[in-house]
RNA sequence: GGUUCCGUAGCUCAGCUGGAUAGAGCAACUGCCUUCUAAGCAGUAGGCCACAGGUUCGAAUCCUGUCGGAAUCACCA
């Protein structure tokens, strides 16, 4: 309709307007929902050009559309702009092809180019957390938003599987985990612990002995004791020291923060775990036998959260294997210039010209930094999957400038595909009591939150929810989908790239704007046409109310929204899109009867409008990763 | 310090490719279950859209500056 009006007056502007005008001086929108009307145009382009005040052009216009137009039956003129009634004819008429439609608002799927999105990518030394769980939800969600468009979709992570992190967990396990009567030290099986959870708990305690050494030194230090320190760093210590007089309590923290640095890298326990990592690359069995079979704990730990999540993986890289990639690149990149050579060996890149500084592409021992692994990484993703597009790197904000750097990298080495990497960058997520903090145990683990959610779901629905002859299984069932969609719903209705505060209390919320509300809608319109039972396939009614038009607009515009989403890579498009249904929805549902409605005719129309509301909904969820149900 | 992002109701967020009187939810208060699921609906109250300039017929939206917050600027990953 948009369309066909536009053109209508791109066509007409000579007699009109006496001018030609281009296509974005033709403004509509939808009409305010406090005035009459469906569609407005904004006349303020063409006041001029027509030379008579406001309400003249406007009426003249309408006069014309009114003419031209068969669907529109009426305008009006307000404060300079038109807005166009179009007739109810026209919006039944929409409603016959929406319920017409298979897959109503999705593209044929693989009709567009494949693209790979990547998201999770975990460390393998902690358990998942509620960072990891907007990540994963945002990277799956929008992995469907693509397919949703057409796209062909690759959904991978890479594990961040090898480097000192790992070494860290491995080497306390070694050193601190206890033996227990048949000689066996702690494993998942003898603790009935996640393996990510037993390994975790290593990590942590490498950490605990990390600091108590790290502090020891600091003491000997200050009491003047530099036995076995280099010069370097004894002068680096004192100078730290002295640096401290006279500064603000922020500025010594920030020398505090350095000179902890610098003894922990005096430590021992450090010392054994770099040196791990040496005997780790020349793969010393031992060593990578332990570090095998850790990573498997890990791995399986992570398979039963992943499973909870409900996300899933079409193929997965391992930086194991693709930490060594990427030095035949910086090999090209330097006889083509765009890498240059230091004296020291090391190479770099300088970007000061598009307003960035110099990288570093590899050090000067010739070993890789992440930035060489993640050139490598990428070309070896269009070699494995030659259709490739373009990938969509779901991370955290906190690295947006190393992926402003990579695809510049990439784009000056002559990679066409760079210009379609996109960084999904996403923010934060905060608890109510600011940020979250490992050192201070204000970690929300995923695990844990995911049980408690549907704990949550399962004491609510005993108490409220429609669960006569449901078995166990069911309500379990049930129960999950409403917990888990619930908190997916929470963390992926605000804008990925905002900044979000997470509260606890709210993400189990079932009123508003949540998934358990939009759930609720669907199993009740279920429950309307199970019982209806009749033939669904006429749609002519007599009349229809404005309750039931805006139904009808909303449903009308799920094909934009999905596009829209899938344009900004944002499921939050569709999260409010949803909200704004079933409120409308629901509007309508309490204003009217259904079942009990004597014209037949109108019955029928109200049972069809609501099964398309309920598959909408359903196909909407379904873009969240979110399950619907049909009673609750 | 350089760069980037953010600042909308008490709280959490929409709205941001400029358009009419800035919207939801939560929390607070009022009503509505002899009718299809009240996890619902209707209503009341709550705003110098951080601040100051500028562009425009028109600015929460675009530009500049100020203030406040965050991230980043490693031969770390």
């Amino acid at each position: 309709m948009e369309n066909l009006i536009k053109s209508k007056i791109l066509e007409n502007a000579e007699s009109l307007f006496q001018t030609t005008i281009s296509e974005q001086q033709v403004q509509l929108q939808k009409t305010r929902k406090d005035v009459e009307g469906d569609l407005t145009l904004v006349i303020f382009p063409f006041v001029k050009m027509m030379r008579c005040s406001p309400l003249e052009a406007g009426a003249k216009i309408g006069d014309f559309l009114l003419k031209e137009i068969p669907a529109i039956s009426n305008y009006e003129v307000v404060n300079g702009f038109l807005n166009l009634v179009i007739g109810n004819d026209f919006w039944v008429e929409q409603l016959k092809t929406i319920n017409d439609t298979a897959n109503y608002g999705l593209v044929a799927p693989n009709s567009k180019a494949a693209i790979m999105v990547e998201y999770s990518s975990p460390n393998t030394n902690k358990p998942l957390h509620l960072g990891h769980l907007r990540n994963n939800f945002l990277g799956y969600s929008v992995a469907e938003i693509l397919k949703a468009n057409g796209h062909k979709v690759i959904k991978t992570q890479i594990i961040n599987d090898r480097g000192i992190h790992i070494c860290k967990s491995m080497l306390a396990w070694q050193k601190f985990s206890p033996i227990n009567e048949s000689g066996e030290r702690e494993t998942p099986q003898n603790t009935g612990l996640k393996g990510d959870k037993l390994v975790g708990k290593y990590y942590v305690e490498f950490d605990k002995h990390f600091n108590t050494e790290a502090k020891a030194i600091i003491t000997n230090w200050e009491q003047g004791q530099f036995d076995a320190v280099s010069t370097e760093v004894k002068d680096e210590f004192i100078r730290l020291t002295e640096a401290k007089a006279g500064k603000d309590e922020k500025a010594v923290k920030g020398i505090d923060d350095k000179i902890k640095d610098l003894a922990k890298n005096q430590t021992s326990i450090l010392k054994e775990a770099k040196e791990m990592l040496v005997k780790w690359e020349a793969k010393d069995p031992e060593v990578y036998a332990l570090w095998t079979t850790m990573n498997q704990w890990v791995y399986d730990g992570f398979a039963v959260t992943y499973k909870e999540m409900g996300v899933d993986f079409d193929k997965l890289y391992y930086e194991s294997d693709t930490f060594i990639l990427g030095k035949d690149i910086v090999e090209k990149g330097l006889n083509s210039g765009v890498f240059f050579k230091k004296e020291d060996g090391s190479v770099w890149i300088d970007l000061t010209a598009d307003g960035l500084d110099k990288k570093l592409v590899l050090r000067s021992d010739g070993t890789a930094v992440y930035m060489t692994q993640d050139m490598g990484t990428a070309v070896e993703r269009f070699n494995d999957f030659n259709d490739l597009s373009g990938i969509v790197y779901t991370v955290g904000n906190e690295q947006d400038y190393h992926f402003k750097v990579l695809f510049l990298i990439l784009e000056k080495l002559g990679y066409s595909w760079a210009k379609n990497c996109f960084h999904l960058s996403y923010g934060m997520v905060d608890l109510p009591e600011g940020k979250m903090k490992s050192r201070e145990g204000t970690v929300v683990d995923a695990d844990d939150l995911m049980e408690e959610v549907v704990k949550t779901a399962f004491e609510m629905t005993k108490e409220r929810g429609h669960i006569e002859g449901l078995s166990d299984d069911e309500l379990n069932a049930l129960c999950k989908m409403i917990g888990l969609g619930g908190l997916k719903y929470f963390l992926l209705k605000v804008d990925p790239k905002k900044r979000m505060k997470f509260n606890p209390a709210e993400s189990v919320e079932l009123n508003g704007n949540t998934a358990p509300f939009i759930q609720y809608t669907h199993a009740r319109i279920q429950s309307l046409l199970a019982k209806s039972a009749m033939d669904l396939s006429s749609i002519a009614p007599s009349s229809i109310n404005d309750s039931e038009k805006e139904i009808i607009k909303q449903l009308n515009d799920f094909p934009t929204i999905i596009a829209e989403a899938g344009k900004d890579y944002s499921p939050a498009v569709i999260a409010n899109y949803s909200y704004e249904l079933v409120k409308l929805y629901n509007q309508f549902y309490q204003s009217v009867t259904i079942l009990n409605e004597s014209d037949e005719s109108l019955k029928q129309f109200r049972l069809i409008l609501s099964k398309n509301v309920a598959t909408v909904i359903k196909t909407a969820m379904r873009l969240l990763g979110i399950d619907v149900p049909n009673r609750m």
